[in-house]
DNA sequence: GTCTATATATTGATAGAC
DNA sequence: GTCTATCAATATATAGAC
C-alpha cells in the first residue's frame, strides 16, 4: 500500500527515501517551475525509477506542495527573529546578513520560491495573504516604533522589507547574471562577501540617525 | 509556403499576425517559462489555432527566441542611456527611475527574463557573458570614474548596479507578494510611486559626496 | 518495495482539404 | 492562409509480477 497521500511517513526507511526524492525534486522544481518539470527528471535527480518514486508520493503536485510549505516556513524564519527588544541597527543588520546567507546556502529554495511568484503564486496566495502579511505587518510595526522613537532615520519599512528581499535573494536567483558579468575573476565565491560589505553598507547608511 | 524560420515578414499582414502571436506568446512564456508553456495555450492567447500559429512560426522556440532577443534589446535600453558626461547624482537618479518605470510598464518582459535567469541563462548566456558584460563593465568604469573624481561616495559599482536591477524588477517579477502584503489599501497603482521615492531615498542618500 | 509493461492524456509539429 | 485530422513523442499515473 502506497504511502497514505497527505500523511507524514511513519517509518524511518520511508522518511529517508522521501528526503532523497525531495532533494530531488528541488533540484528540478527550482530550476523548470512546476509545469516545467516531469516526474522522469525527478526519478531520474532522485536516482530511482519512476514508479518507485509514485510509491512514495501520490503525484507531482503532492510533491511540489509538500516543497513549497517546508520552503515557506523556512523562508519565513529570518524575519521571524527580528527582534523588537533589541536594538534597530544591529537588529536589520543581522536580517539582511542572515537573509543572504539564505541566498547563499539555500539558492534552490530561493529560487523555487521565485518560480512560484512569477506565475502568480497559484499555490501560495492563501500563505502570502494569510501568514506573510501578518507577520510583515507585525515587524512593519516594529520598525515603525523605531522610527517613532528617533532610534532609526523615518522611511517606508514595507519598500525596506521588500529591497531587502529583493537585494539578497537576486544572488540566488539571478545567480548566472551575477556571475556573467563578475567574471571568472570576481565571480567567484568571495562574491557573497563582496555583497554582504554593499548591502550592509547601502541600507545602514541612511538608517543611522544622523547624531549631530 | 510558411514564412521561413529565420526571416523577418515581409508583408504588413504577416507582421502584424506575428506581432499578435509574439503578444499571445509573452503573456503565456513569461509565466510558465519556457518548457512549461505549450503552443496551444499560446494559440489561445493570440486567438488562433495552433497550425495556423505554426504556419507564421516554424517552432515553439523560435517565438521565445524571437522574444527573448526583443527584450534583452529593450532592457538595456536604460543602461546605455547612462550618460558619462552627466551629472553622477542625476543621472543615476534618472537611470532608477527608468528601471522602475520598465518594470511598471513591461513586467511580461521583465518575467520572462527572470524566468530565463532562474533556469540558468540557457538560451541567453552568451548575451550575458558578451554584450551583457561589456555594456556593465564599461558603465561600471564610468561610475567608477565619478567616485575617483569626489562626485559621488565610494562603493561597489557593479553590486550598486545589481541592488538596482533587484529592487526595481521585483516589483514586476515578484508583484503577487508585493501586492498581498500591501493589502487593497496601499497595492494599488500608488505602490510604483511609494517605490520609486523609497529607492531614490535608499540609493541617493549614501551616494551623495558629505559636503562639509 | 521495486520492477516492467502499459493505459491514457497531452504535446509539438505536419498533412492535406478548402 | 486557415482549417480538420492526425502522427509521433512525451507525460502522468497505474497494473500486476516478483
Amino acid at each position: 500500500m502506497p504511502v497514505p497521500a497527505k500523511a507524514r511517513p511513519r517509518t524511518r526507511i520511508q522518511r529517508e527515501k522521501q528526503d532523497v526524492i525531495l532533494d530531488g525534486a528541488l533540484n528540478v522544481f527550482s530550476v523548470q517551475g512546476f509545469r516545467g518539470a516531469t516526474i522522469d527528471q525527478i526519478a531520474e535527480a532522485a536516482g530511482m525509477s519512476k514508479p518507485n518514486l509514485l510509491y512514495y508520493f501520490a503525484s507531482k503536485e503532492e510533491i511540489h506542495r509538500r516543497l513549497l510549505e517546508d520552503m515557506l516556513d523556512l523562508w519565513l524564519d529570518p524575519l521571524r527573529e527580528l527582534d523588537a527588544e533589541g536594538d534597530p541597527i544591529p537588529e536589520i543588520r543581522s536580517y539582511i546578513r542572515r537573509k543572504l546567507e539564505m541566498a547563499r546556502d539555500f539558492p534552490r529554495e530561493s529560487r523555487l520560491f521565485a518560480n512560484e511568484m512569477l506565475q502568480g503564486a497559484p499555490h501560495a496566495v492563501d500563505v502570502l495573504e494569510g501568514e506573510l502579511k501578518a507577520l510583515v505587518d507585525q515587524k512593519a510595526g516594529v520598525i515603525e516604533r523605531w522610527m517613532a522613537d528617533g532610534k532609526i532615520t523615518r522611511t517606508d519599512p514595507y519598500h525596506l522589507l521588500f529591497s531587502i528581499w529583493a537585494t539578497t535573494q537576486h544572488y540566488a536567483d539571478f545567480d548566472v547574471q551575477v556571475r556573467a558579468v563578475l567574471g571568472k575573476d570576481r565571480g567567484g565565491e568571495g562574491r557573497f562577501e563582496d555583497a554582504a560589505r554593499f548591502l550592509e553598507n547601502l541600507f545602514m547608511d541612511g538608517l543611522r540617525p544622523k547624531t549631530s
